[in-house]
RNA sequence: UGGGGCGUGGUGCAACGGCAGCACACCAGACUUUGGAUCUGUGGAUCUUGGUUCGAGUCCAGGCGCCCCAGCCA
């Protein structure tokens, strides 16, 4: 199977992908996508999914979606839908979708065979018993500080216990006969081994909880080891694609595969994405959630797939994002301002252009004739002329943006102030006569003049304007509520902070009082537009008709800005 | 004083023994009816010490640094 040059996925899978079919290890691709139904996704699964998606499609291979439902007491149905939801968003196409429930009882009776083979065991002792005869890490490690020198562990004084005895044990646990961590499954392995995971690691624990899907049936659930490569090897997934964290349980789940003689999928592992001001944590996302910090799981601050969508983040910008940024082994953090520009790129090329002013100062061109009212041309998108053009209405009263008019510019200001000469975009060149301000000193009204030889923008003799500003006409204009955000948290790693501590008190500022132009009065919710020289915005679904709402998905890259901040 | 993984500009990736290249960011300029886009240019990197070789980011040996692992979580 030969694979293109414009390969989306990194290179050292596909090289072990293209080796395996060579080789003959597998004669087909399937890999599988594992989400475990306890959240909605984030940027950081995307990475995972879509390396899923684009190696089972490269290859000609299948994906499943199959969701690790063995711990009922964090799990839930709602989450299945959303997650499916969202991956569907995103634009990834699955063959089928499975549960890991789907397999318990077979994964029972393989549980049975290990017993049997004397290779599993029920152990009698606590928890606390059994995490003091695990043995130990030497100091240095964040879980030993003062302590001393690497300890083996000890084996379990029923570790020998007959097959028979075991055997019924089992049998019993799963009929719900013993209380909840009275009791587990245990892979009989090696009590001395230098991977801590080879330590007889827990099969089946006791868990009275209904599961989402398997209802009462079950009163004991297998943990992730137990689980998640037997399932793999059941539904013949060849590649086991997952992040570096499970380098370290390779050795269990070849160990698994061996003993059981079973289809020998295999297991790689990447390093997970690391993105800067992004919340990861489930933990920490549930609690901005639950605290009301944001919105809800779709604030658009929040880097969860729902929120970005709700930002106007397209799906597009995210697949171009993660597949681009290249993949190794390596723990690496990538720029927010990386993933920015990503979106920006998408949207340059697709996004209407429209104008809006977000905060209004009225202008006035005092030579313009009271009652006329004209329409000018407008272009959607200089990037796509296939977009066309529309008319924008244009009058003697105008709002144009607050920035744009200084009564005394700094060095480098070209824009609107008392004497200068600016274009007002697709309509005509303006000149500041001179301003009107209230009984505070603060500036009503601008007031300028008009060249009627302008219309379109152009001078006939061929005088140049070093500025173009947008403008919205005050009697057709359209009020809209407009949300512009910043990053959430103060620091690039959210997820090793306190929440209080770094929460970006400016990360949600609402401006209730902008004005749009009239085709963007009954924009439906995630339509995308590039205000022009403003940013990328999407209509949000609290819009309702004549009432629009959006939100920034990213500013324009703004060199005045810079200008600015170094003349301070 | 365990096991495993990883070290290339500020950040993310390339270079599979042969001139260290790309993107983002940064800086300078050109162009512009978006101070957008586009274009051009500058600066800046192989963790370290040895070894092999005509030649090492790449191969070998030793250091150093960072990350992961003691859930009946996934």
């Amino acid at each position: 199977m030969e694979v293109t040059k414009s390969s989306r996925i990194p290179s050292f899978i596909r090289e072990a992908v293209e080796e395996d079919l060579r080789t003959g290890r597998f004669t087909y691709v399937r890999t599988r996508l594992p989400p475990e139904p306890n959240g909605y996704l984030h940027i950081g699964h995307c990475k995972a999914f879509l390396i899923d998606y684009f190696t089972a499609k490269e290859f000609g291979g299948e994906l499943y979606l199959r969701f690790d439902d063995t711990n009922p007491a964090k799990e839930e149905t709602e989450f299945v839908e959303a997650i499916q939801e969202d991956a569907a968003w995103l634009g990834i196409k699955w063959d089928k979708v499975t549960f890991a429930s789907d397999y318990f009882d077979l994964l029972y009776e393989w549980a049975v065979k290990l017993v049997k083979m004397g290779l599993a065991y029920v152990d009698d002792q606590s928890q606390e018993e059994m995490s003091a005869n695990r043995g130990t890490l030497p100091k240095g490690t964040k879980w030993s500080e003062t302590e001393a020198a690497v300890r083996p562990g000890v084996d379990s004084p029923w570790r020998n216990r007959s097959v028979e005895e075991n055997l019924d044990l089992l049998e019993r646990m799963k009929n719900g006969e013993f209380p909840e961590g009275s009791r587990v499954l245990r892979a009989k392995i090696d009590m001395a081994h230098p991977n801590i995971l080879m330590r007889d690691p827990v099969m089946y624990r006791i868990m009275h909880v209904p599961h989402h899907r398997t209802g009462t049936k079950w009163h004991i659930y297998p943990m992730y080891d137990w689980s998640h490569g037997q399932n793999d090897s059941m539904e013949g997934i060849t590649h086991s694609l997952c992040s570096n964290e499970y380098i370290i349980h390779r050795p269990l789940y070849e160990w698994f595969i061996e003993k059981l003689g079973i289809f020998p999928s295999r297991q790689i592992e990447f390093s997970r994405l690391n993105l800067t001001y992004a919340m990861m944590s489930k933990r920490k996302l549930r609690k901005l959630v639950e605290s009301g910090i944001v919105r809800g799981w779709d604030d658009p601050r929040l880097t969860t797939l729902r929120g970005l969508r709700r930002r106007g983040v397209p799906p597009e910008a995210i697949i171009e994002f993660v597949t681009g940024l290249g993949e190794t082994k390596n723990d690496s953090w990538v720029e927010m301002a990386q993933f920015e520009a990503v979106i920006r790129d998408v949207l340059n090329k697709t996004a209407l252009r429209r104008m809006a002013v977000l905060k209004p100062l009225k202008l006035v061109i005092d030579n313009y004739p009271d009652d006329l009212v004209e329409e000018m041309d407008a272009i959607n998108n200089p990037e796509d002329p296939a977009a066309g053009t529309r008319k924008v209405p244009f009058s003697k009263v105008l709002y144009i943006e607050q920035d744009d008019f200084r009564e005394v510019p700094p060095p480098k200001y070209f824009r609107l102030f008392p004497g200068n000469e600016v274009r007002l975009r697709y309509a005509y060149l303006v000149k500041c006569t001179h301003v009107v301000k209230d009984e505070k000193g603060n500036i009503t009204e601008v007031h300028c003049t008009y060249d009627p030889a302008t219309r379109g923008g152009d001078a006939p003799d061929g005088r140049k304007v070093k500025a173009t500003i947008h403008w919205v006409s005050a009697q057709h204009a359209v009020r809209a509520e407009v949300r512009l955000y910043e990053q959430l948290f103060t620091v690039e790693r959210p997820d090793e902070g306190e929440l209080d501590e770094i929460l970006n008190p400016n990360s949600l500022e609402v401006l209730s009082d902008c004005l749009v132009e009239p085709s963007l009065s009954n924009s439906a919710p995630g339509e995308r537009f590039q205000f022009e020289r403003v940013g990328y915005f999407c209509t949000d679904p609290d819009s309702r008709p004549g009432q629009p709402v959006f939100n920034r998905t990213v500013t324009l890259k703004d060199s005045w800005a810079k200008i600015e901040s170094k003349l301070k």
